[in-house]
DNA sequence: TATGAATGAGACTTCATTCAT
DNA sequence: TATGAATGAAGTCTCATTCAT
């Protein structure tokens, strides 16, 4: 682990909001010789900007075809680099998606606590979240994918790490349903653990399916998504 | 493709029923010559038992560790063959996929389709359809995971087929829905599209948390996911 | 060595005369399960059939795609029969090879041995052997460019033996070169030797440019050839 | 097709002049970590040794075995280098023949041009083109032997390049001799394409009959062959 | 900070041949 | 006379990674 990737990547992970728009690879130049633009303003966040663009061309690459699928070739290519340029930057191939994931969790954990503190009530606080996570999934699109088909290619340490840090994702998001049992707002005869398996199946399932071009906007199907998991959660007679 | 195994795969494809346990190369001999038992009921079911256990084995290696990560080579030695005899039997490890996918769907089909022709009142029928569909799902925890990891990995055509298949599985699960909704029994506020996606995605991402000596049995959480889906469908007042 | 192949292979070898026109493969049914016409002459010379098809289709295939490029299963299945059936005549891949060889050789050596020996004039029986070499080569052009292209194919021994062939019939071909010289019809500044390899060169070219669709008949390009050949050969001032 | 090597060999093609020892893999040491001699000219010639060397080695073994009958293993172990090494400089074994043919043709086609373009009579010019093709070929056996044997070996594309370029080389020489029919020095009651053919043949089996090490020098079997050509043009009285 | 030639293990697949029937 | 399942060795090629510069 060089010292000198670990610093601005993990002090400064690179964010990619929701709805932000991808812009990796369009601008790359293909010459070959991997000389990119030296613009003015290169010269004060190009540190950066190579890991950026690697990271944002594997998470395409990694989406479309795989991670296996995927070689370093292609991707060092598709991003106008050198392969030693990329090991420069991250251990391994396997580094990058655990990059990847890293990015990915950071994001989703921030977004979902920023929903879980309001002082709204309950219902809402949960409906939102449930909402936001749908919507973020699809802006996510790719990460959502490889998130379900890539899991296993991790080293099982670092699968490990990723597996914790999702439990505690979903333990937050459980914790808001308990609640709401406890309060006698939601049916108590399902385990609160099943719900959120469910819920959280259909969500990470949404790279799947969804299509930016079809008739549902993401946010459309974030409240379908969200009005059905309430629905599921009334209390029965 | 060799006539003698499009035949037996196609016209018999090997069952292997709900919960039925793949016995796969655990008493095949490690001789190395090649011949193994040559019991008295072999002459009636021997002729296909190397391509089934190449399958079972193939299916369960690829759901541990993922398809690119299996090698050929692992499979045969698992399965107690020689690559030769693989390669005589199936066209390419891609073709182990294919054969793994047909017979899930062949499966899976078969089955709705059972619970649709019943003579029950629609809710009970659906309610049997989603409980069924999760405890199969279970029964082939190693099939749903590589469903959901491999599909990339098939080639074009076959991917297609194997999406189109699956396009009508969803469309004749729609149907019981719709039929529903103009029957004012479920709520029309929601397409039926969207619950159809919402459950099969909490269906396909059971293989990513169930576990078989968890507190939940397979028609537990059938009932419940069942449920569920059933309060979901409740019209809304 | 199989006594049975040897046997019909050696004494009745069989004959494709030039001109015939091979049928080879074309009536073949491609059931894939191997069963041919059973009529009521296949009785008597059916037992020549299997061999004679598989050598007319191994050349074929040799011709189109190389000797090592063309594998078994290619051969039997276009011939329709089964691999133990070719392994039942031939004792390999090779053996295939072999038989071709020794077929053209026999072949060409009698024709040369039936110009060599008529009462006509020294030039004109060279002039007719070297036309009818040319005519004979465009008639079984597969055999030309099989000659030509796979000899190194062959196990040494095999090759010793056609080349040793090979060497008797430009021998017999050079001397009546030699008779001419002697006789002072034919320039003696160019050893007979040289004259005849320049000449075969030619001949076995012809598999790489001649088109029986294009302008020139086999006859003509016969003539063409021996009239070269005769210049070539005429005294110097 | 990686682009450090299409620049090197096609716009610098690997000398070989006639009679030039090809010194592959003799001096190559085999340490197994890679590093070779870092002499003082390395620095400007050493960049395309380990390509160079491929293709000398290659082309000796293509000659001697056939292409099919040469392994990849073979050739970077003779060559002293890994696979991967040949791997990075060329992209297929089909790659090393297409190269092959290449610099061939590039040779055949400069010495052609310049012995047509000088000033002296036509004769001298044809005889001397005509006997310098045999002396070329003779120097270069492994790859006139390669040529006859191998061309089908060639992906249909680059097939069809090298018959274009072989055809160009064939009109040139054809020009000549119509040059001569045009001028009343040749016969012409042969068409020219049928003597170019001729000709050719018997060029191109050179490989199949010189021996270096026989009573005939490259010269003397130029020089008979030119004679021969020219004699056969001879017009008739 | 970046290069790119070179590594070497391992991947999938083909194929001529055998043998019990 | 013929079958076809099975063998096992060998084939071509890919790829993540390293290292001298």
């Amino acid at each position: 682990m060089l010292p000198v990737r670990e610093g601005p990547l993990t002090r400064c992970p690179v964010q990619r909001g929701v709805g932000a728009e991808a812009t990796e690879g369009k601008t790359v130049m293909e010459t070959g010789n991997g000389q990119r633009n030296a613009g003015s303003d290169e010269q004060a966040e190009g540190a950066a900007a190579v890991p950026r663009r690697l990271l944002a061309v594997a998470t395409r690459l990694f989406a479309e075809q795989g991670f296996d699928r995927t070689s370093v070739q292609e991707i060092v290519a598709t991003a106008g680099v050198t392969k030693g340029a990329m090991y420069h930057y991250f251990d391994s191939k396997d580094d990058l998606l655990s990059e990847i994931y890293g990015r990915v969790l950071r994001e989703q954990t921030d977004r979902l606590e920023k929903f879980a503190v309001t002082e709204a009530p309950l219902r809402e606080r949960l409906a939102s979240a449930a909402s936001d996570v749908v919507v973020s999934s699809i802006a996510n699109l790719d990460d959502t994918k490889i998130f379900m088909e890539s899991m296993h290619q991790l080293d099982p340490e670092k699968r490990r790490a990723v597996r914790a840090e999702r439990r505690r994702y979903h333990e937050r998001f459980r914790g808001l349903i308990e609640e709401g049992q406890r309060a006698g707002e939601f049916r108590t005869d399902k385990p609160a653990e099943v719900i959120v398996d469910f819920f959280f199946g259909a969500v990470h399932h949404l790279a799947f399916w969804y299509r930016s071009d079809g008739e549902l906007s993401a946010q459309q199907v974030g409240d379908h998504f969200a009005d059905l998991l309430m629905s599921s959660l009334r209390p029965v007679r």
